[in-house]
DNA sequence: ATTAGCACTCGACACGAAAGAGTGCTAACA
DNA sequence: TGTTAGCACTCTTTCGTGTCGAGTGCTAAT
């Protein structure tokens, strides 16, 4: 069958009626729609037209139809599309330009949620292909040696060593010029075996100093992999009576403090890139079990090179999509700003 | 009219069951109890006597009783008297030394969250009267300048700084040596205007360098007046049935989402020290509307020198009280270690 | 002083009736 | 042939009712 103009229309109406209530939207409703006069008798035939094409669902007898995961993402798809052909001007956001991006990030996830009324998750960038841009070693006491690692996004990470001996300003002082010519401008792949072998050799029976400090390295560039997540407005699903009894809350709520299963999320919404960078799972196209119940979308914004960040909203199936939509993607382009500045 | 022997141990009962059952408790149940061999009707005199008290309340006619706020704090004042006394072995934890005190703190709320299915938070030490222990300026690249700040408790902050001309490597090499001698071992206050211009009269012309850097020091040190707050297990609240209803818990859950609420609760459970340094806030004790279906139980934690930290645990009227003061007793003696030893 | 007993209150629960919303189907209509 | 009116049917929701059980307060007996 074939979705005609008429089916398109009423389809359309139930969603946005549907949107606005929450509540299972009858034939008679739909029948008083200004733009297609027709009785609620056929309005009903058509439903049942839809409901058989799996766009629609009767959650039990005589009771309105909602949509189903098929009919959102129709719905969804239909909305991207239209969008992509429109320019959309800038939402203002009282984004002040922050040093410390966790603050700025912190901030986004916030308005975000507020704006939206639904909850929201950000991620950090996440800094894979990084280089090095700078190694500082310095001595704090007799023992203990703090590494400062700098790499190409001026994103700093310290990291405190201690030893039994005693430390060698000297030594030191020559440590930190080596590591820095041969170290700077290197990803963290092209630090193989041969140029921490070649290190050592040139550090002498300091050797262990370098390959502690490597060792900090290192970490200080995989610690990235976990990337942080910030979240914001998780309560804000207690406003969608369909998520909020005391079951699913809690199990949706408490995704959102651990965190752990939010980044499998923004795993898969990183993969699959989609030409808009916005992406929206519905129901159980989204890898978690506890928000089979919600929609989610996600959004990337971009740091100087490739991939970065994700920007998340999740909400009830019956979201405003089109709003969401907006809102993601002009929050994006304002984070590509900010971070292509810096 | 003053509580008798008997009164107190039915008092104990009451309260006891009560932790237990989360139900309220009638007199049939009080006279099953061994120690005390009394029909339920005597029991009832005696709980309408401690009902007149104040101490226990009948949510409705021909229900049982529940305590009311002014009988947990009588029974919480007992406790804590009781435990002053005892000798408290340490509860095993499983809390492996880490560099990075953030993922420590959010190891040990989560912790204190599973074991003891309340709420829980913690806020990170404030460091007010911090030392400076080393400072590290670092050229990154023709403009950029990194201040690696330590204070004392081997709290590294960063700090990039921008200026406009190019930096000149024998000059901050010089600033550095200028800085670590003359500011090392001072506290924030100790660096006055006085020192502040001798400092710039030293540096000469690069007198902007040595300001930019001061307000860094000055920003890196004063960043701890917001503190950090971690919390977890915010979901344990469903767990019981009377905070779980949606609204109590939307609130609640915000609470703790926001953080910015348990700020004022932090301050307070600061002010007031006990001798224990534990303190236990009833309903409206506590200065947070949204809490007052809850009981705050709270510690701090120190660090060198002065009250630093504080862990708190956010459960039902009816918590385990014994159980969480021993709780947060063995782990503020284990924070205090962890952090002295450092 | 304690207890047994009794009447009373109130919440919880189950059941059924009624209301209301919405459907599917059929027959009539344009 | 597409549209509509009408009707019987289904299912949820809501409300009232009745019953049960837990618990109390009071009184009288021990």
């Amino acid at each position: 069958m074939q979705l005609d103009d008429r089916k398109w229309k009423i389809f359309n109406a139930i969603i946005k009626t549907y949107l606005e209530t929450g509540e299972p939207v009858g034939s008679r409703t739909i029948s008083k729609y200004e733009d297609l006069n027709l009785s609620s008798a056929t309005i009903r035939n058509e439903m049942a037209d839809l409901e058989e094409m799996g766009l629609i669902i009767q959650p039990h007898t005589s009771a309105g139809r909602i949509p189903s995961d098929k009919g959102y993402r129709l719905y969804v798809d239909y909305l991207m599309q239209e969008k992509e052909q429109e320019v959309r001007e800038q939402q203002e956001l009282l984004i002040q330009k922050q040093d410390k991006m966790e603050a700025l990030l912190k901030q986004v996830v916030k308005v975000l949620a507020n704006s939206t009324n639904y909850a929201t998750m950000i991620t950090s960038p996440r800094y894979n292909a990084t280089k090095l841009k700078f190694i500082q070693l310095s001595i704090i006491d007799e023992e203990q040696l703090l590494a400062v690692i700098v790499t190409e996004g001026n994103i700093v990470k310290n990291k405190m060593l201690r030893f039994r001996h005693d430390l060698d300003g000297e030594l030191i002082l020559k440590l930190n010029i080596l590591l820095n010519t041969s170290l700077t401008g290197l990803a963290i792949e092209q630090i193989d075996l041969g140029l921490i072998t070649r290190l050592k050799e040139q550090a002498g029976i300091h050797s262990e100093v370098i390959s502690r400090v490597l060792d900090a390295v290192a970490e200080a560039i995989q610690m990235d992999e976990d990337v942080e997540i910030y979240t914001s407005g998780a309560t804000n699903i207690f406003k969608y009576p369909e998520l909020s009894d005391s079951e699913r809350a809690s199990g949706l709520i408490s995704t959102f403090e651990e965190k752990k299963e939010l980044a499998t999320l923004i795993q898969s919404s990183m993969e699959g890139e989609s030409s808009t960078g916005i992406q929206v799972y519905i129901g159980n196209e989204a890898p978690i079990r506890t928000m089979q119940d919600c929609s989610v979308v996600t959004a990337t914004y971009e740091l100087g090179e490739g991939v970065q960040g994700t920007i998340g909203i999740i909400g009830p199936k019956r979201m405003d999509y089109e709003k969401v939509v907006d809102s993601l993607k002009s929050l994006k382009t304002q984070l590509d700003l900010i971070f292509q500045k810096d």
